[in-house]
DNA sequence: CAAATCGTCTACCATTTGGTAAGTGGCAAC
DNA sequence: GTTGCCACTTACCAAATGGTAGACGATTTG
């Protein structure tokens, strides 16, 4: 139900899903949906709320799994894309969120906060130790994210470059990604 | 009447704008907006054709100022922070068509089609005469597109670094962006 | 067993939506 | 001056939408 939910959100826009498609996709009534979750808002935070708790909970074991400075840039930016191919809508639902603002955004920013302040800080770290370039540590992050969530999500600019996101295509731009990534941010070669 | 149209498909989604909003932020009525259009698919194809216009022509502009290399890449990035001060809602397009996806996507991607492959032409120009990092030019172009735009429409993620769009911001951004853009890039420092 | 709770359904309802039909006033051309 | 076009309006309409009310069977609970 909230993945159908999900998809739904994500490729036709929370305004653009109707609860009677979303029954339809699921094999229950409207009144069920409005059952469990009160209203269609109520639908779209237990999907946003399931989806933050996912991103955090995969990002964190990426970060986790890899030694502070590059390592960890590298785990990061795998998990990314292996989110992306496996669980495509969770990354498209940061897009909707992003369009809808307050207070839905809020919802999955307080969830990722945490992990966003501790990237912002392991970046700082990783230029104070010099295993990075130093600039502002948040904007670094912050267009990082945008190239890695739009590569994975825009499918209309891949189209634009002659290009289509199947499995070869994701790892070619991962390993693409992640040397433009590295040159951006190692100090040297 | 076609401003108003794409502010609100930019901040409520096509699906989430109706034509009575529309009319109303115009001041007239309707079927006013009906007679010029025909449908609100008509005044959506209107409005993508206008945005994926004016984009082309400023592109364009911005690249023909500047000599090929670095300076192109660098003018191309300038007027893009330029376009998201002056004209927030032109990018924030792109962002929808991309859900849009096709037939709509088909219309931007076509008057946008000659712009991206001069760009790809140049960037591996560049790459040939040793000024650029050899790799896939479309993979970079789609790469360095993704975190510009993204940077400049998510107001979201700016949310989640903590800032937020203003044109403090936005310079710094672009500094910032032009920085790692160069990093990743040129061979040599 | 009786009572209550739960998940789901059928039946409605008010509102909003995109779109059609039929005018109306102004203005140019003949 | 009348004819015809143009931009725009008022008056509708059918369909879809989010949401409410109430019934029905199954399961749990005392």
């Amino acid at each position: 139900m909230i993945e159908a939910a999900s998809a739904a959100f994500v490729d036709r826009g929370f305004a653009g899903t109707s609860l009677d498609g979303v029954a339809r996709a699921t094999g229950v009534t409207k009144q069920t949906i409005l059952y469990h979750f009160q209203s269609k808002n109520g639908l779209l935070e237990a999907v946003l709320s399931e989806a933050a708790q996912t991103l955090r909970y995969e990002l964190d074991a990426a970060v986790a799994s890899a030694s502070p400075g590059w390592d960890q840039v590298e785990a990061v930016v795998r998990s990314a894309f292996a989110l992306a191919v496996r669980r495509p809508e969770l990354l498209g639902l940061l897009r909707e969120v992003s369009r809808l603002g307050s207070p839905q955004s809020d919802l999955v920013l307080e969830v990722l906060k945490p992990s966003i302040d501790r990237a912002i800080g392991a970046l700082e770290q990783g230029m104070a130790r010099g295993d990075f370039r130093s600039s502002d540590a948040r904007l670094v992050l912050l267009s990082s994210y945008c190239a890695v969530t739009g590569v994975v999500t825009d499918s209309v600019a891949l189209k634009g470059v002659g290009l289509s996101l199947d499995l070869r295509v994701a790892v070619k731009l991962r390993h693409s990604l992640l040397d433009f990534l590295r040159a951006a941010l190692l100090e040297t070669l």
